[in-house]
DNA sequence: ATGTAGGCGCTACGCCGACAA
DNA sequence: TTGTCGGCGTAGCGCCTACAT
């Protein structure tokens, strides 16, 4: 059989000089592809709630420091803030690849917030692209001594089908990553039982993004057919960044007194979301907050469920029971729903699913009481909507509250 | 000749594992060797003029955002507050080795603050390191074609005598970096002519460290004799950093909301100086500071000299004019002597050089003329001081004013 | 269906002088 | 004195199949 041809990894080797420049941003359908199945974002221009409290604890997981006590209070701010979201901005870090979003938000007078709140739910879910695949990288994915097994489906789904009249039949393939570099990868089909490997090419894409086994690639097809790749590194190193900058206190405090002077100036502030860094949302449409908060009577002992990502990143609920109901930091933040629930997970395994979860985050099984009258539009027709609110809609239904 | 034996690299392979993880602080003589011959660093305990001014210039400089203009402005805010140096520790970056020290500060009451800037000149100024060297890196060495060729004076101040019988002389080098990671070089004599040269493992620390040409390494032998060495990159890269986590704006606010909540409350705050990113320091030791404010009596014309880092890591002084006095922020720091003083200077190479400097960043080349009483310690004896304050107490001997 | 290992060709890494500059 | 190059030997990269799970 004859040998391939030198395949020379385009703009790979030029890739070295322009390392600390972002030359686009990612396209909407990869950043979710690579954010995972639970990430949505809300759309430019509608009402979200932010949380001060949630920010600072991805600062937090960021920096690996835990929240000093000698923080400054602010109590001014409350411990939510209704917002105009006036922009977002999908990115992925250079160094990591790590995806997260910016969002300048603008706080709304608080005159105005009950109003605001009553906002009716114009969210579209962001959907995850449906022609992708991702794969956690083996051993020998990594390894020097071979290429990339591709799983069938995966590559009879995404990957352009080959020629089978050659022997073996083989292609190549152009990818564009998060920062919109391309890389070449040859496929081709062959070994006994037969099988899908990237070869040439993919040595340099490991050792370039410094992949290790466990973390996992993702090739997704576009509309127009291009294919896109990115990365999902395992939890284990997710950019530890001891910063050298700024000290994790003074992040903690930049944090909440940029909130603040927004707040007071009704002026636009700008933060960023790590939805794989951050434990939780902390920017939340103001229709699935309102819901959650008026919509549902929780009380302890209640059974619900909540979504989690699996390994394979896709979805799976897990069973849960309300143990308690409180603030999560009596004296900084009273009266704050974020994480208000205390909870026991049904499942032994349940070791890192965290002990406290706020409202919005969760599904009851019971039927919802409704204390507060839905929003307007709370009935109308709207687009396919996340798992969560479509529920919700089922159970009210059957509820025939009104 | 006989060909080397297989040399491993010991802790390298498993450094990769131990990557996020800082081991042990760098020694005071490789982190000052690291940090150049023009920072110094006041001791523990003594009282230093703190500059939130030149912090957030630090800080612009890290994210390469100039500050925004809707920055909150902190009215209660000095533009100088007078501190404690309560602690200072050396730490290393652990993704580029760049050298930066963590100091914390406990502002001095408003009260007490004219005390605290009499207090005396105990600096002990951190020497730079005798017996060490520092190369700029050639293409040749960074390449994978060869090893790394040593200047023959550097090679014999600081590595151990080779045994000149052996042929060709050769012995293991073992040094320490800036993360207390050993790393193993083969150190020979050979060529025609002769010459000093790393041959085996040198190519694994480059791809390690990630160097490129023009990036300087830097070996010292310290009190012990065991060999250290440190890294200084080209102002090229120098970590432009993103972040990801917090935005510019936020991160300026939360240095001077740091700051202010210190002072306010008379508590301690951390800040990260990062020597090689800083444009100019913004921690100063309290005599220091005096002095040029008290004794120096400077008007527009007038001459003076300031001392730079030339290439080769040693020290220059280049002749200016001043050619202005005020203000750099007349409404957001009034009366603020950060960078008081416009300059012009005397070479036409003076490209990269700031335009604006501090009053004690100068040395004024005209008798200076005392305004305040100086220091009771003035003229006691004390240890070995920087260059500024030997020339400063000369011209005051001169000037015979007492 | 796909992870790992042995086989092995060949590239490029890296050790060596020879030259300049 | 020291930067770059041509020369080469060989380690290990990377393409292939076999085998196991």
């Amino acid at each position: 059989s004859e040998r391939p041809p030198n395949l020379v990894s385009g703009s790979g080797s030029k890739a070295q000089l322009m390392e600390h420049m972002e030359r686009r941003s990612p396209t909407s359908e990869l950043w979710h592809a690579c954010a995972g199945p639970l990430v949505s974002l809300p759309p430019i221009g509608s009402r979200v709630v932010y949380f001060p409290q949630g920010h600072t604890e991805q600062v937090a997981a960021s920096t690996q420091r835990e929240a000093e006590t000698h923080i400054p209070n602010y109590p001014s701010l409350p411990s939510r803030l209704v917002c105009l979201l006036d922009n977002v901005t999908l990115h992925a870090d250079l160094e990591t690849d790590e995806v997260y979003a910016q969002m300048t938000l603008i706080p709304v007078p608080p005159a105005n917030e009950k109003e605001a709140l009553m906002s009716p739910d114009i969210g579209i879910r962001s959907r995850q692209p449906t022609d992708y695949f991702c794969k956690t990288l083996t051993a020998s994915d990594t390894s020097t001594h071979g290429g990339f097994s591709i799983p069938r489906r995966a590559a009879e789904k995404v990957f352009p089908p080959l020629d089978y009249s050659q022997t073996p039949p083989a292609q190549e393939l152009k990818a564009r990553d998060l920062h919109d570099q391309e890389w070449h990868f040859r496929h081709i089909y062959r070994g006994q039982p037969r099988r899908h490997l990237l070869t040439t090419g993919w040595s340099v894409f490991v050792s370039a993004k410094r992949l290790q086994a466990g973390d996992a690639v993702l090739f997704i097809r576009d509309d127009k057919g291009q294919l896109q790749l990115g990365i999902r590194r395992q939890n284990r190193q997710q950019t530890v960044m001891p910063s050298s900058v700024l000290s994790s206190d003074s992040m903690h405090i930049g944090v909440l007194a940029a909130a603040n002077h927004a707040a007071a100036t009704s002026s636009r502030f700008t933060i960023f979301y790590n939805p794989r860094q951050s434990p939780s949302e902390f920017v939340i449409p103001v229709a699935k907050y309102q819901k959650a908060i008026c919509n549902l009577q929780v009380s302890v002992g209640m059974r619900f469920r909540m979504v989690f990502e699996t390994e394979e990143s896709s979805v799976r609920r897990y069973m849960g029971t309300i143990t308690g109901m409180g603030d999560l930091d009596p004296i900084r933040w009273p009266n704050s729903h974020w994480r208000s629930l205390k909870v026991g997970w049904d499942e032994s395994t349940a070791g890192e699913r965290q002990r406290r979860v706020s409202l919005w985050e969760i599904e009851p099984l019971t039927t919802p009481f409704l204390l507060c009258p839905p929003p307007l539009t709370f009935r109308a027709k709207r687009p396919w909507g996340g798992r969560v609110d479509e529920e919700m809609d089922s159970m009210l239904k059957k509820a025939s509250f009104w």
